[in-house]
DNA sequence: CGTCGCCATCTTGTATTCATGTTGGTGTAC
DNA sequence: GTACACCAACATGAATACAAGATGGCGACG
């Protein structure tokens, strides 16, 4: 992005709550993030502006700020939403004549296990660009956007999602599971199992999630 | 929305570029926008992050900003995304138990021709609340949200689909052929007939927009 | 006559100041 | 002891001042 204090505090702001430094619920005021990012008043407001309008954050008129509490129901209409997009996706990709964007797809993801990414952080990031690349090989650019936008504001919970070994392999072997469906060209098939596999990062978030908040919050009053 | 000069710049300028008063390509300045609105910069700047997100206008590094030039393919692709989330929500009703919702909208649009819209304004308006509702029922905020914001970005063409009272006519008939087929639980019929309005509507918006905008840049010079 | 380079002007980005309303605490009256 | 009124401190919203870079025109030079 632009090279302005405005996006560089709004990053840093939003990095701030994914790593729960800022915890939902936490109040907050223009002048300690002026004062933390050595920056003016005028972009702290820009970035929280944006920080607010993608939903994490809300303003109380004259009374300071406060990051915006968890919604569990947000996340799971989010993760609908998710659903719809790359099942859509999915069922075109089916139905499209050539799709030479499956071929870097099949090369992460059904390839040999000594590449695999066993580090949380990769694996996000992989998972992520996995579900961005089915939505994207679709074509249309606004389906994208949106997915991006959902992806962003679910990324707090969901990367919790990988916490745990067991879920990364099952990850890799959903992935190629639904791969192969799309290679085959089987669109009921790819429908179910994408369905289930990012149902099931649903359900499994949503179990872990209280308890890192929880934990969060112990050791900042701790 | 809150009561700031900020909101109120940001809608009138909207409503700027949807009236054509401001033309895609148009260049102009912040303080231009300043002057006209008598608010300072601070606000006008609030507003034009605000419509540059909505992508309305794009900002060019100190030199000036300009309303985006009308990117056909970019509506086309709203209307795909339209279709597939009321042909989502339309399925989702199908198969909802209760539907309370339904017998508002059944009122208007399967009701007495006598109270019918005729106005171009009223018709807008009735059409957007008509396929919002549909979505709305299937009550998934987030679809909704989303929804909202495509009906907003498109809204600048589609308006121009009610220019002729035969087309009027047409949507009321489509209109009342979905909610008996919703009514009916005919989850297919009701995905098809949908498919295939938002798609003529589409079809005609594109026929009609280039038209316009013709004339509408002829007032300007002439 | 064409082209290159400089400079005044203008534009956005940022900082600072001013305006206005909210809040929470303190002191007083009951 | 409690409740209410007042006030100082503080919050965001808006306006203004300042910084730094882009632009376009004009003049000098080839």
């Amino acid at each position: 992005m632009a090279v302005n204090l405005a996006t560089l505090v709004y990053e840093r702001l939003k990095q701030d709550i994914f790593d729960f430094r800022m915890l939902p619920g936490d109040r907050f005021t223009e002048s300690e993030i002026s004062e933390r990012t050595q920056a003016s008043r005028t972009p702290v407001r820009e970035a929280l502006y944006r920080l607010e309008h993608d939903g994490y954050v809300e303003v109380m008129f004259r009374s300071g700020w406060r990051v915006k509490p968890f919604d569990f129901r947000q996340f799971e209409e989010l993760y609908d939403l998710r659903i719809m997009l790359e099942t859509t996706a999915v069922r075109r990709l089916c139905e499209a004549d050539e799709r030479p964007q499956l071929d870097g797809l099949k090369k992460i993801w059904m390839g040999p296990p000594e590449e695999r990414a066993t580090e949380m952080r990769d694996m996000t990031e992989r998972d992520e660009a996995f579900h961005s690349a089915l939505v994207a090989a679709a074509g249309n650019r606004e389906m994208s956007r949106v997915h991006t936008e959902v992806t962003e504001r679910i990324r707090i919970i969901r990367r919790l999602d990988f916490t745990k070994p067991p879920r990364i392999e099952t990850t890799y072997l959903e992935h190629a599971k639904i791969l192969r469906a799309l290679l085959q060209r089987r669109a009921e098939a790819a429908d179910l199992l994408l369905r289930a596999h990012i149902g099931a990062s649903k359900a499994e978030v949503r179990k872990i999630t209280l308890h890192m908040l929880h934990e969060a919050r112990e050791q900042a009053t701790g």
